[in-house]
DNA sequence: AGATAGTAAATTGTTTACAATCTGAAGGGG
DNA sequence: CCCCTTCAGATTGTAAACAATTTACTATCT
């Protein structure tokens, strides 16, 4: 036989416009706010409606757009509450995914290659540059890692959170600076290590810690007001109080 | 102003058909493996493909059913790896949701009537005598705390979830027995009664045992190599193991 | 002026027709 | 006998036209 030249499936009309409006989305191009009429994306894009209000159903569902009947859909606008219940869902999922990977990661169809190959792009001079590359950067060995678990409601739930952090970066304009970058690397070098050691225990102990560093390094650039505020919610203390962390 | 009579604002027609086709495969009309055909059911519901299509993509957003480009759809078949991964997520996020509903249980936009009315329904005649009617209102009960949180990604992935066991339920047979009913509905009480009192830590203790004792029940009617098979899986020591169980 | 009904433009919802792709069976070498 | 090609039917993907709904503006009445 010979080789499948077919090997790019090509993803489906639908698909490749969601990809490009989410982009836009995260890139700042499309605001949160704007309308998304059918008619006009499909005069951008030379191509019909259909496939374009399969793309805006797509955006939907993964929560960056809403749709009200009759009446389109709009770019969704996150706020910070949003912020918190991303976190906190980030912290209780990928806990999952790293215990179950460290407990496995000595088997056979695990290997860790391509999250320590990810990780070290998170040294490149280009990528140290940008604040939302090195956030995308971070969230990319974030979601490798929770794939190589092998669950995968776990893995399309955090893949998707992922999107929502993007977004809500962009919108609310959230700044790091270069000392949380070198953190962030060396956090992870440690998390990767005992992982390789199976040591689930630790490892989870690593995310946790992790996932509550990266919310009070985002929190650094922000107002003493807006900070009270914040801390007064139930879920900050959540992320900060309970689960694994608290017992230590 | 005078009162909103447009309070039905109707569901788009794709939602009442993603509806209608769920139904059909929680009551095991739609057999795991049965294919999607867009024309068929067209013809069936009598209207367009549009809307059939729209309804398909819906429940494979949900994970109901798997879309292969150019092949179309067919129901997906749950297995034992998914229960256990979905029972994971329900303990986890769950434990969330508890613990922010407790914190904010005596602020006064959130009333437990609702929940203590779904709770009662459990002792319905009709509900004890049903093995599927009894775990639906267990579900029930659980989103409603879920929801009464506030927290929207959680209450949406909780009621995804939800959905995933009532189908797991289905396609593997699970069945509980009379005892098991009566100490759902005492557990719930004792969780309602510490969400009321505001008392977080307990209730989200409450809540995980809850789900590790559901989770107990429903292997009960499994056979002994089975079983072995499924305690020597990780994400089966992760939920009985970690958490705010074993520091008990 | 202010409220209200009527109306036209814009937009989404639905249908129908057509194009592209896949599946499986029949047929023709090797 | 097996493998490969070919072709027809079935099925999904896309386009374009039509219907229903919403929105904003205008005219009219009190």
């Amino acid at each position: 036989m010979s080789f499948n030249t077919n090997v790019l499936p090509q993803e489906s009309t639908a698909q490749l416009l969601a990809d490009s409006l989410r982009q836009a989305i995260l890139e700042g191009q499309l605001k949160p706010g704007s309308r998304l009429v059918e008619q006009e994306l499909a005069e951008q894009y030379e191509i019909s409606r259909g496939p374009i209000r399969e793309a805006i159903r797509i955006l939907a569902a993964e929560g960056l757009a809403e749709l009200r009947k009759n009446k389109g859909a709009v770019v969704s606008t996150p706020n910070m509450d949003d912020v918190l219940e991303v976190y906190a869902i980030r912290m209780s999922l990928g806990a999952i995914a790293i215990d179950q990977l460290a407990r496995t990661s000595s088997e056979s169809d695990v290997d860790l290659e391509q999250a320590q190959a990810l990780l070290e792009k998170m040294n490149d001079r280009k990528v140290r540059q940008s604040n939302t590359r090195m956030i995308q950067a971070d969230l990319l060995f974030q979601n490798e890692l929770v794939a190589l678990s092998g669950l995968p409601r776990i893995t399309e739930a955090m893949e998707k959170s992922a999107v929502d952090i993007r977004v809500c970066v962009q919108a609310l304009d959230i700044k790091y600076d270069e000392s949380d970058h070198e953190n962030l690397v060396s956090r992870h070098t440690k998390l990767l290590a005992q992982i390789a050691k199976a040591n689930s225990e630790k490892a989870v102990e690593l995310w946790v810690d992790h996932i509550r560093k990266s919310v009070a390094e985002f929190t650094k650039g922000m107002s003493s007001d807006d900070l009270n505020e914040l801390f007064d919610r139930p879920l900050m203390r959540h992320v900060f109080e309970s689960k694994n962390g608290k017992a230590k």
